[in-house]
DNA sequence: CTATATTTTCAATAATTTCTGAAAATTCAA
DNA sequence: TTGAATTTTCAGAAATTATTGAAAATATAG
């Protein structure tokens, strides 16, 4: 059974599915799981949305290689119990990290092949210069991502609060060391 | 006419469209556009991808309301030419400005209202946590997303490049300032 | 104005994606 | 083992999204 509420929301990310990189249902399924306290199996899943088991099955599979979903076992039951993979904070890394891999990395592999293959040919067309700067920019942003992943999610909020205040705490050290 | 290079480009970023948020067409558009030097006319691209002009209209729309191109017009020409809407960073920031429109603004006031509209009911619910945890999580996204856009391009290139290592220069900064 | 060039719209169609539900596969208690 | 419970698969159906192309709208040169 669905709080007016938290229909609401179900509904709001089942629409917002799309966007995010997954379907309707996966969406709904996804928020399902999020805001309810208790883990629920895949028949509660299925009735709760008015979908089908194998909607649902699938719907698993899809949200478990984003790693955003896991199992748990209730004693005396055989069923699955889905319950999210962490924290809001370790979700919504996980979406970063492998909508990074989904939408950045294969570009990324691309151009570089592409630049690497015609390496020896005349490379200072537009084409090539606008392939280069493409490619430095996912990389840029890529290995900055990667190094932001490593910092401890304190350090993480204590840097994403300060903003661009950071700004000024850099041109203090290049002030103070150079 | 398209190199084999060129082609392959386009044919990729069509096939990435879907996942960037736009769909197949739109997605070679904006490659020929991009890795073109000379702007071109809706008819050149219909021709070059293959594809009706009605096709092109809509979506030369849909770039232009993502800001990513712009028109020029050719002396002694009637017809409309097409080029990217300024460097690729520009073009990569401009694409994240309109992905936080679309992909989180909805569900930040979303959240917002809802939880604004039951403020004085049981808040304290697992429902209620985990939509203030989200809320706030979007919220901080947004703004240092909002803030890094007012940095100077060269300076957040820097900030980027940094990585983590801006997590030492706050250490830093703490230690002598606190 | 008028005629022509150009662009946009949108109903019909095509292509793709999602969903269902029954059958197959798997798991596990007894 | 066996057999019931559970999950997964996948062919066909339904729903959604993308595309065409011709008609309508718009723009502009003469």
């Amino acid at each position: 059974m669905l709080t007016a509420e938290l229909e609401s929301v179900v509904m709001h990310f089942g629409e917002m599915g799309n966007r995010w990189g997954f379907n309707r249902t996966v969406g709904q399924m996804f928020a399902l799981i999020v805001f309810t306290e208790e883990p629920m199996n895949a028949d509660q899943i299925a009735a709760t949305l008015g979908i089908s088991r194998g909607n649902v099955s699938m719907g698993i599979k899809e949200l478990q290689s984003w790693q955003l979903i896991r199992t748990q076992s209730l004693p005396g039951d055989r069923k699955d119990y889905f319950k999210p993979n962490g924290s809001i904070w370790d979700l919504a890394m996980q979406v970063m990290v492998e909508r990074r891999k989904r939408e950045m990395d294969p570009t990324l592999s691309l151009l570089r092949s592409q630049l690497i293959s015609s390496e020896a040919e005349d490379n200072n067309n537009y084409t090539h210069q606008q392939m280069h700067a493409i490619h430095d920019l996912l990389e840029m942003f890529g290995g900055w991502f990667t190094d932001m992943q490593k910092m401890k999610p304190e350090q993480l909020k204590t840097l994403l609060k300060l903003g661009s205040g950071v700004g000024k705490v850099l041109d203090m050290k290049e002030r103070l060391i150079g």
